[in-house]
DNA sequence: TTGATTACACTCACTAGTCGGTATACATAG
DNA sequence: CTATGTATACCGACTAGTGAGTGTAATCAA
């Protein structure tokens, strides 16, 4: 097997990444978990406590790579800060086409998991988005946009609305009209910044 | 009893709303809704035939309400289009506010049901996203302004993105944010519209 | 010997959906 | 004005299966 030498803790936290993923975390059973790991239900409780750790270990693996892509589109995007940061709606639109892509596994989690507020889940999800917010927070105020902080909370508002109504309508042209909308904030801020023309 | 007159399909479906926009469709058996409706399941079956079809009657008694609301939220804003858009995020951080808001129904829905793409539920939460995406972009038209469905796209991107956003951070000032968005990018269009001023 | 794993039987609560039957109302036929 | 038929609305009890999580004894590798 492909992936026979990865630790039992680590194939389990990704057979449960893909089904919880793929189908939602209440329509996903621990048996199921187990079985797609190759493992006996007896080991995954071994390795974790409960379906609650087991929710909140399937959102921690996915924060960094998230935050790396995230970084990873907007260095690779032409241009300025409006252009790169129209860049990251791109290619998010690209990968929505992939037909496994179904939104953002934490804005998911958090709708299923709304009746309880206090999850670890939501918890890891709520600090997630705010690394989202915070990376382009610094990263316009290093390019001396204004109003750095509140524009940071708008693209993110502009990503996350992305997910839910491309989740909704399959229809990934939603990201490219959220990236021009981030496009044309960002520009205006720069207009307003510190020293820029017009 | 308060609602004893209504017929029994309507307080089931009265039930289902509150349970299921509450504690999320997964979360809640058919026998809780029943007995919430004060009716036996089979009673329940006897209205519907399974459980997603009383899913879907449960988010098409939301549609009419719902885009009423907007709406009434728009007309009532003090000032222009810009103005008035703003308004609606305002109102609706201001719903957001009370401990029982949840988010929106059909976003949540469409998360939980994201691995069943033709499921009646999601035909109807697509379909009223739709009707709003419509009608402000009739509204905007309406106004002269420049490329109005684009922004009525953008428009619903940051709505949806404020409720996907605030139900994770529990923080309506995340609306506020979004709707200095919104107000940015009509008064934008506005300048660049027909026949108006610099 | 100790930490990791398996096999598997088990609990107990819950789940969607069904079977057969009942009460009422309002017909129409004799 | 009975008697029978028919349709709507409703219910208690049930099935067959699944859910998370546990108990226990045995195995395997370092």
């Amino acid at each position: 097997m492909t992936s026979e030498e990865l630790p039992t803790r680590d194939r389990i936290v990704n057979a449960a990444s893909d089904l919880f993923y793929g189908e939602g975390i209440r329509a996903v059973s621990v048996d199921a978990v187990a079985e797609k790991a190759g493992v006996t239900k007896r080991t995954l409780y071994y390795h974790f406590t409960s379906k609650d750790e087991l929710i909140a270990a399937y959102l921690r693996q996915r924060e960094q790579p998230n935050l790396a892509r995230l970084r990873r589109w907007y260095a690779e995007g032409e241009g300025g800060v409006a252009d790169k940061t129209r860049a990251v709606f791109r290619n998010l639109a690209r990968s929505a086409r992939r037909p496994s892509w179904k939104g953002c596994a934490f804005l998911r989690t958090s709708a299923e998991l709304a009746n309880m507020p206090g999850h670890p889940a939501m918890k890891i999800g709520a600090a997630h988005k705010k690394d989202f917010e915070n990376w382009f927070a610094a990263t316009f105020e290093a390019e001396g946009l204004a109003d750095a902080a509140l524009l940071a909370r708008q693209v993110v508002l502009l990503l996350d609305g992305s997910f839910a109504v491309v989740l909704l309508h399959r229809d990934p042209a939603y990201m490219e009209a959220a990236g021009e909308a981030a496009f044309a904030l960002v520009s205006a801020a720069r207009r307003d910044g510190v020293g820029q023309a017009i």
